[in-house]
RNA sequence: UCCUCUUUAGCUCAGUUGGUUAGAGCAUCUGACUGUUAAUCAGAGGGUCCUAGGUUCGAGUCCUAGAAGGGGAGCCA
């Protein structure tokens, strides 16, 4: 075979000089099909959603030399880019050459060219790349996490990388994974009842960190405009097509802000992202549209989801509602589904928490578009949220987004060292665990906010994808630690 | 963790009131076909009916327990 540098499948869409050239095309055989004089193969190399087609002349490449091309083996192709005689395809390839890389048995090969449900190919992770759906899924996945750190990048944000091994439980945000060196099976005791940690790695007891946030506020305190983007971890028994045990987190934190700007930002930053995607991730989104919308032909009307590149283009196009948590509480109180007790969880007044029955009734049914609550009683929210004046509401804001709920959370956090100090002290929160942070807010301390984005709930937003462990390769989830 | 549904061929599913040899479509294999594109046509092979007990002359079907998976809820991002 003439060794030629290889040509990614994309560039044969798109390069005009390549056309009727020889070329040399590596990838993965999605299909073939053949007659008595010809053959065609589908090949795929994960560069762009389309296939090539690769034309095979029996009279120049007989037909038991292409047996063992069969669906899912690795091949190498030399070929005449030519204009394509089938209207489905712009170019083709007519064979000179190829070579089968890696043969895959037909009779066990998982993978078959058909569609396969997301329930199984979600058992056979290791191979779901390979299928269109996965591979526009995780290509999207990486332009996201770029335009992420271009987004910050180019606002002048700086990137820190905060711990993932943390001695400390105090952001309550769950429960949390042990990590320890300790033998399990004779474990060093303290008394007759707790273990003594001083033995362990770190001397103490340690675990995942669930937040990257406060350490990101001594950065913000510091670099001024600071982001992170790394793993966290919950031990939370979740089982929902929204949580995972493992997923990753984009916590930027900005000094000299206020809640309000606070809400620009994250506002502003969402909406780069729905729009780097549209702009650069095209192929994949239409044809994650129109898998969609072959999902949902089999539902019922009011249940369908809408056309995915159109919410996109709305959402991106719409000024997020902002409205108090007060008045959400009057919006639900006078709503239908709450008077005629629709509702599982009826309001009956302020001080309820939102339950996603309510989120979704205000973002899907009664604004129809984004939502950003805010003021929430401080009784529901976090220790570190600043305090309003009346005594009753702290700086907190969610943004609620139609099918996913809640995906950003966040606040302004309380700088003011007597506040923060006696609502630490009223929650029975350590010193040991936090005399850290209250010691940013006793030298040199500014109003400051941030906010928590989870990636995945960005990217089933963004894909149209129902169930999130269908947006991560290897999805962490309660019992399920494969791969 | 709670509620609910599901588990039968490689995949997606049907299987009547408990009854004799377990069904389809797709996939695979074989053959046919002058450029196909979810190719088409003809034929063939393919089963631990999730697991363990139980009821019964007889269980894919009924009962009990368990496991795995889906959907919803809570918790949250």
């Amino acid at each position: 075979m003439k060794k030629l540098l290889r040509t990614k499948i994309c560039d044969l869409f798109t390069d005009e000089s390549k056309y009727n050239k020889e070329v040399n095309v590596k990838g993965w055989v999605r299909t073939k099909r053949g007659s008595k004089n010809v053959a065609f193969i589908a090949l795929n190399d994960g560069s762009t959603i389309n296939n090539i087609q690769i034309v095979v002349d029996f009279n120049i490449i007989p037909e038991k030399d292409i047996s063992k091309v069969t669906t899912g083996a690795s091949i190498s192709v030399n070929g005449i880019l030519v204009e394509s005689q089938g209207s489905k395809q712009k170019v083709e390839i007519n064979a000179s050459s190829i070579i089968v890389l890696g043969e895959a048995n037909p009779e066990e090969y998982p993978l078959q060219p058909k569609k396969h449900s997301l329930e199984f190919l979600r058992e056979n992770a290791h191979l779901r790349f390979r299928t269109n759906t996965f591979s526009a899924v995780f290509r999207i996945r990486h332009a996201m996490t770029f335009a992420i750190h271009k987004y910050f990048n180019d606002k002048g944000y700086y990137n820190i990388h905060t711990p993932i091994i943390t001695a400390s439980d105090a952001e309550g945000a769950g429960e949390m994974f042990r990590v320890t060196t300790l033998d399990l099976k004779n474990l060093p005791l303290y008394d007759e009842k707790n273990i003594d940690f001083s033995k362990d790695f770190f001397g103490k007891e340690t675990s995942l960190t669930v937040s990257g946030q406060l350490e990101a506020e001594l950065a913000a305190l510091a670099l001024t405009q600071v982001y992170t983007f790394g793993p966290t971890f919950r031990a939370e028994n979740s089982n929902t097509t929204r949580h995972l045990a493992e997923f990753w987190m984009i916590e930027p934190e900005i000094a000299f802000a206020d809640i309000n700007d606070n809400m620009d930002i994250a506002e502003d930053f969402l909406k780069y992202l729905i729009k780097y995607a549209l702009d650069n991730c095209n192929d994949d989104l239409q044809f994650l549209s129109k898998r969609l919308a072959d999902e949902e032909k089999n539902k019922k009307m009011q249940d369908r989801a809408p056309e995915l590149i159109g919410k996109l283009k709305s959402v991106y196009e719409s000024d997020f509602e902002r409205i108090t948590y007060t008045q959400a509480i009057e919006i639900l109180l006078k709503s239908k589904p709450n008077k005629n007790k629709k509702f599982a969880f009826v309001i009956e007044g302020w001080g309820a928490d939102l339950q996603s029955e309510h989120e979704r009734y205000l973002v899907e049914k009664y604004f129809k578009k984004p939502v950003i609550i805010t003021d929430y009683p401080k009784e529901i929210k976090a220790f570190y949220m600043k305090q309003n004046d009346d005594g009753k509401t702290v700086r907190a804001m969610d943004i609620l987004f139609p099918q996913i709920g809640e995906i950003v959370g966040g606040s302004q956090r309380e700088e003011e060292y007597d506040k923060l100090n006696s609502i630490i002290k009223e929650q029975n929160i350590p010193e040991k665990d936090i005399w850290w942070y209250l010691q940013t807010r006793k030298f040199g301390t500014v109003p400051h906010s941030g906010f928590g984005l989870g990636f995945e709930r960005l990217m089933l937003f963004i894909t149209g994808m129902g169930n999130i462990r269908d947006v991560i390769p290897f999805p962490r989830t309660p019992k399920n630690a494969e791969f």
